[in-house]
DNA sequence: TTACGATTTTAGAATTATTCTAAAGATGTA
DNA sequence: TACATCTTTAGAATAATTCTAAAATCGTAA
């Protein structure tokens, strides 16, 4: 990951949004546009300490809080234990694989609902939970035993799959 | 919440997916039955501590687990700190309340991804996030002082609201 | 450039939800 | 009734996040 990701661009783009441009805010924000791993702060933190040894966890968490404040990170709460950051420049629902814990995008084409007049919806999150391919080719037994551990029951809002067509809605 | 909800329906119920009904396993179960608060484990604990002084909050994640487990308690992780419990019996969103924090069902009409082609999806979860409609009454202040605080971003999916024709796609 | 007030960073302690551990209790079966 | 197994319990352990107070940095005005 370079540090400079037109750092230039960056800092009007964080100014803009009313968040004063530190080091250690650019490089978080840099860090999360470098990859589409959805790290947790603390993967965050070990990644940019080879660079900048004075870095503290507390900074990683002050920057992200930042960040998240000026809508330019999401916070995803998939994870049980830990939170996830994701940059906030597309908009896209979340899988998690239960077996090696890696969380990929997808895309959301159509989504409709019913029983929020009245309320005022700031932000919609779509999270899957499942079994990746590589995972499933890789031994079903090791999906199988981390599934008892971590199932989350199923949730048959039967949407398709494998396709674009998908079903139109449940019950 | 009457501490008998049929009994012994649910002893059957249990038994049925292979959960031995044990006394603690049947009342946290009743307790989850019988409240649409998607409480977090320390509500419940307290909530059946006063009925069972001798109940230990390691017991009550011990059988939210087995619950869980069997498909029978679906896990939230809509808050960011703890979690909390809905017995999976219907299947909806969640919205919560950024102000209050309550959680609210919500029916999800229609739903189409892509991009998941491979992957075996075993659970869905949608977590909307604003404020409630009381909320937005009692003062857009409070509303306002705690929005900057949690704030989540906006995940624009574009889905309507107030009525049940809700838009199409996104971007 | 220098000085000053405000903001940010830092290290480590504090907090807190959850898990672990080992012992005691309860349950089911022979 | 006796034994093996599973469950419950209290408290310690774990780990992500927040808090705290001091040091460093930044932005601006003289």
């Amino acid at each position: 990951m370079p540090v400079a990701q037109n750092a230039r661009e960056l800092k009007e783009l964080l100014r803009s949004r009313g968040v004063r441009p530190s080091y250690i805010r650019l490089r978080v924000f840099q860090y999360l546009l470098g990859t589409d791993r959805h790290p947790s702060a603390e993967e965050i933190y070990q990644g940019l300490l080879q660079d900048i040894p004075t870095l503290s966890r507390a900074s990683v968490y002050n920057a992200l809080a930042a960040l998240v404040a000026a809508q330019l990170v999401r916070v995803l709460t998939i994870e049980k234990n830990e939170m996830r950051y994701d940059a906030a420049l597309r908009e896209h629902g979340h899988f998690q694989c239960e077996v090696c814990g890696q969380v990929f995008d997808f895309r959301v084409t159509s989504f409709q609902w019913d029983g929020l007049e009245g309320f005022l919806v700031k932000s919609k999150d779509v999270y899957f939970r499942g079994i990746c391919p590589q995972c499933r080719k890789g031994g079903e037994e090791h999906g199988k035993s981390r599934e008892n551990a971590t199932s989350w029951g199923t949730f048959p809002f039967d949407g398709g799959q494998n396709n674009s067509r998908n079903e139109e809605a449940p019950r």
